[in-house]
DNA sequence: CTATATTTAATACGATTGTATTAAAAAGAT
DNA sequence: ATCTTTTTAATACAATCGTATTAAATATAG
């Protein structure tokens, strides 16, 4: 189904489509997901699954707070094929769920960028002058800002771009004698 | 076609429900636009037309630099029901043409943000140890995140929290003898 | 091996899609 | 008032959609 989202968009995911693309009849998917909607909130509930499985594992390597934070948010903001093409599909998902009565979606991201700013906080390592809220929203805009002109505009944002945009930031609204991490 | 989107995404988007929304027959919107793809990209060129408009308008209002940028910016993050549904309606046309072969979307809004960044050099406004580059990079994709947010969230997306958010960045790349504009 | 349960395949159905065709209605020009 | 052009309406068609049904194939258990 991913594959099928990234080649065609939310347009070309139709269950004929996702069946052939897996190799599979189509009484064999419907055997599977009773409904095309099953299908879909399945396939979005494992990129979600997927990503954070990765941080978490991030977080369980014990790094120095803002070294950690700097891997999350590279897991989150697309740099390689693997997370651009689930930064792509979720927002396929997202959009399409958006117009859709009795599905909600919350994917608690907001949430944790809380925690992150926390943690930071908890650690002193913010300057501080920062209003933690703001500044959390800041972050989490400029994340998904990054992330969306990473799948949109992938020539001009680069790995490297992204991973400096980053760095400039966390710079700015973490104190000086933090170390740097990219 | 807006008010459709809007409702249903692009999903909806048939050339019939178009129709009915706009109170026409299928041939006599067929007279008009010759094919879906057509009518499509009619509907997503006049919300370009649209924000530029609004745009330029404030450019020709002679405000100080720092004012005016905030005013533009605060045209781009949807703040009110009319920008809210032209970003909305602009990211499913840019996710769904991003899947159409010879269609290619080029915004030119990361040109714009270039020209703003270069009024404020121009004007001796930015603090002297800014990286021009990568700051237009950071404020234009910290604009966007904001802007999906306020579409996919606005229950927390308010308009005070987008210019609260927005006027801490302003000052942060600004001189602190910048007047404040929020 | 046999019997039961699970999985797969093939086909069908009604609804909806984009597009096309044709003629009637309305508007405008002379 | 008549003729030409523009606009609208209605219908049709092939393709594709989600879903349902039925039976064959495969796997599993006793």
């Amino acid at each position: 189904m991913w594959r099928v989202i990234l080649k065609d968009g939310m347009k070309g995911a139709t269950v004929r489509n996702i069946a052939k693309e897996a190799g599979l009849s189509l009484g064999s998917l419907r055997h599977y997901f009773k409904s095309q909607e099953e299908l879909l909130l399945f396939s979005m509930e494992l990129v979600k699954e997927r990503a954070t499985e990765r941080i978490q594992n991030i977080a369980l390597k014990n790094l120095p707070p803002k070294e950690m934070i700097s891997k999350m948010l590279l897991e989150i903001v697309p740099t390689n094929e693997t997370t651009k093409a689930e930064m792509e599909v979720w927002l396929e998902f997202v959009l399409y769920f958006q117009n859709k009565q009795g599905v909600k979606i919350d994917d608690g991201v907001f949430q944790g960028f809380k925690k992150l700013m926390d943690i930071l906080k908890q650690g002193n390592f913010l300057k501080k002058e920062v209003n933690i809220d703001l500044e959390t929203e800041r972050l989490y805009a400029l994340v998904d800002g990054l992330a969306i002109h990473a799948i949109l505009q992938p020539e001009r944002m680069t790995k490297e771009r992204i991973e400096h945009v980053l760095a400039l930031h966390l710079d700015e609204i973490c104190k000086g004698d933090c170390p740097q991490q990219f």
